[in-house]
Parts: C-alpha cells; sequence; structure tokens
DNA sequence: TGCAAAATAGCACGGTCGTTCTTTTTTGGA
DNA sequence: TCCAAAAAAGAACGACCGTGCTATTTTGCA
C-alpha cells in the first residue's frame, strides 16, 4: 500500500538502498499499514500475527522478522498513526492563521478523524482504555503520543488567548480539558451507541465552551 | 464474595433450594465477582476462564459448567456490573430532593465512582472501546445497561428543568452528552495520563455547565 | 551476470484458549 | 442415613498464540 515516507526530491537519482527503500523496508511499511487497518478495529491486544500474515499473504515468520516481536509491532502501529494524525489533523490546521481560526481547524479536523471513519475508531482512545491498567514500552508509546497531541491543542488555545481571541482570564487547561471531553463523547455515542446527533451535539458544545470564553471572532 | 441477590423476609424461613440459594449459586455469584474484578483490569475480552479457574481455585472446568460459555459469563460480569452501578451510583441519589439536588448527587456518585477505583476501570467505559466494533449479545447486553444509566440521567436533568432549577429552555440531551463528556475526559486523563487535576476539571466543568443553563439553586 | 546479503518461507516448540465428555465428589431433601 | 441430583474435577480436543531455528528464495550492487 502507500509508504508512510514521502521521497524527498533531492534523493530522486539515488538507488533504493540510498534511500533508505529496500524491498524489506517497502513490505514493513505494507505490513503496518495492514497492522494498522486491523488494530482500529479490533485493538491493539486483539492484534495478532497470524492474523495479520494473512491479510498480507505471507508467512508467519515472514512478517515477524519485519519486528522481533509483537510488541514492537504494536508501537510500530502507534508510530504510523502519531504520524497520520500528525499530517491530517494537525498540519493542515496549520495553514490558518494562529489564533482562533487554527484552533477551529483543529478541533475541526480531529472531531472528522473521530467520527467519520465507520469502520475504524480512533487508537488513541481505544488504545488508552485497554493499557490503562497495562504498564510497559506500548503504553509509554502511546502515552507518549497523546500528551504530545494534547500540548498541540493546549498550545493553540494559549496562541488564541494572546491573540486575544479568547478572553485574558480563560483557563487554557480546563478548557482542553472539555475539549477532550467533547471528542471522547462523540467517539463514545456516535461508534457505540450508533448515535446519529452526536456530531451535531460536539459542535455545539464547542461553540458554547468559545462562548464561554469569550470568543470574539468567528 | 457478596451475593447479587439479597435475600428477601418472607424467603427467611425457606429451604436453600427453594430461595433459589443452593452451593452453585453462591459459587456462581463467587465466580462472577471475581470475573468482574478481573475484567474491570484487562478488559471483558481478556478475562480468559483459564485464569478465573485460576483466582478461584477451582478447575476450568468447573467455573466453564456456571456458564455454558464465555459469552454468558461475560454477560454475567456486565449484568453484575450493571447492578452495582445501579446500586452505588443511582440508588442514593434517589434519596434526595429531585430537580437539582437529586442531578448533582448523580454526577458527584457517578465521578468517584470513575476516578475513585485506582485498579478497576469502569465497565461502561472500557467495554464500549473493546466492543464497539464487535457487533454480538455481549455489545448488545452492554449497549443496554449504558442506555437505561444514561435515560435516568437524561430523566434526572428534565427533572431539574421541570422544577424550574434549571432554565427552561436547557436542552437536556445536549446537556447530558456535555455530562458524558466530562466524565469520560475523567476516566481518560486520569486512569491513562495519571493526571491529578482530572477531578477537579470535572467538577469546575459541570459547574459551569449548569451555570450556562440557569442553575439557581446549590 | 554472479554472489553475498537480505527477505521470506517452512517447520516445530511450549503454552493458552474455549469447549466437550467422562468420572468423581459433594450436596441436601426423603 | 441413604441416594438421586447437583457440582466439581480431570483429561483431552483442535485451534491459535508468539517465537526460534533452519532452509529457500529474492534482491540488488560489483
Amino acid at each position: 500500500m502507500s509508504s508512510n515516507i514521502h521521497p524527498i526530491s533531492e534523493a530522486e537519482g539515488q538507488t533504493p538502498r540510498q534511500r533508505g527503500m529496500h524491498k524489506g523496508q517497502q513490505t514493513k511499511a505494507a505490513i503496518v499499514d495492514a497492522a494498522l487497518g486491523l488494530a482500529t478495529q479490533i485493538g491493539l491486544e486483539g492484534l495478532s500475527i497470524g492474523a495479520l500474515a494473512e491479510v498480507m499473504q505471507m508467512s508467519k515468520s515472514g512478517v515477524f522478522a519485519h519486528f522481533g516481536s509483537r510488541e514492537e509491532l504494536q508501537i510500530s502501529v502507534i508510530r504510523e498513526y502519531h504520524q497520520r494524525f500528525e499530517l491530517e489533523v494537525f498540519e493542515p490546521a496549520l495553514q490558518h492563521p494562529r489564533g482562533l481560526p487554527r484552533l477551529r481547524h483543529l478541533f475541526q479536523n480531529w472531531m472528522q478523524r473521530t467520527s467519520a471513519e465507520i469502520d475504524s475508531g480512533c487508537l488513541y482512545i481505544s488504545g488508552a482504555a485497554e493499557f490503562d491498567d497495562r504498564p510497559g514500552p506500548v503504553r509509554d508509546a502511546l502515552a507518549s503520543s497523546v500528551k504530545t497531541w494534547l500540548a498541540a491543542v493546549h498550545r493553540s488555545v494559549v496562541q488564541a488567548r494572546d491573540e486575544q481571541h479568547l478572553a485574558l482570564d480563560t483557563d487554557a487547561s480546563q478548557m482542553c480539558f472539555e475539549i477532550h471531553g467533547l471528542i471522547l463523547a462523540l467517539h463514545y455515542e456516535a461508534r457505540f451507541l450508533k448515535s446519529t446527533k452526536s456530531l451535531a451535539r460536539t459542535k455545539q458544545g464547542f461553540e458554547q465552551l468559545l462562548l464561554r470564553n469569550g470568543a470574539s471572532l468567528t
């Protein structure tokens, strides 16, 4: 499938080996892609090398050799999800002016990613439920990614306050907490309870949250 | 340990068989109790009959015989959780006057149950993440319990509005959605991210939510 | 084009899973 | 106290798990 590393223009004339793109690495990228698909459906813990090998039409040992352990496979999946999340949620929002406009797009992208994909849940949410009682490197990798993202949201709120798009006494951490709650409620009620109104509720909650914190611009 | 069925007074003089409390049913109750403990730690899907048998110091087949299938065991666990949730969260709140006071206690109990138990997560939350993509009787049982509880919260909000403890234009469903979000954020950030401020954030979010909907009484 | 190195397959291992069947033990009313 | 019924144990099953080891195939530079 699609590789997770974009070929950069300077490397165009180089050999695959020089670009670090042997056949093996392409295969590994394809495996991680398939693994991410499986993990978002049946969970990181449910992810098995046997099932993954069948999807890839490869032998178990062929798949296994790319990672060396199941844990490393899980961590690779988390890293891949992290990259895609940045690419699809975070980076597009950077093209909008900092402050409230960027915060709005950040939330909009986040919301869509949480709800739009019918067949694949958010790894940051399902993974948290699976690993909140399981210490170890997988949990650490997951928590690290989540914290990076939440910190980016926090930064965006602070910027909006600095730009005076939000009231000066806005409690940025409190606001982030409530934003997070809206996303989690959306995920829960849309995916598990199959509620069709969750998206509208989430939007309305966000608007009221902005109003309450003195949002001044659209 | 504790049985999930309270002996009713009329049955006091009856034999165990007449009360439906053979040795087997006591054992089953003990198994379900242990299973609930396991399930809240490693998840409903992680729950295995072998591990459960070891905890109970019984044989696998001895445990198995009480349920007939793993699915039935999982459903029994969900039913047990439902009963305890009602007993510990819902019923105590009924002792307070309907309207805002009762709603406050409902939320307070819910909040405490979500955060206080260090070693056991909320089955309604972890279960939703595990089963949002797995149709079947287990998911159905879980969704049914959750909906019952959310409906009770909704009823309480409507009552508070009827009693004019909340503004007459309060959107009860919207308010429930946001309350749910606060609880989910509490669970996520306290359990997974180990944030110590989540409880305070949840309380503050709830107070602001009440204020925004014109809460008039304490 | 040849050849070392990389990638993949094949096979086997010990372990756990849910489940079935048979046998033994325990229970509790007549 | 006896004895049928209930409860629990024991053993075995096929299936899948992650992982290690050894061939075999494929890759890609010299």
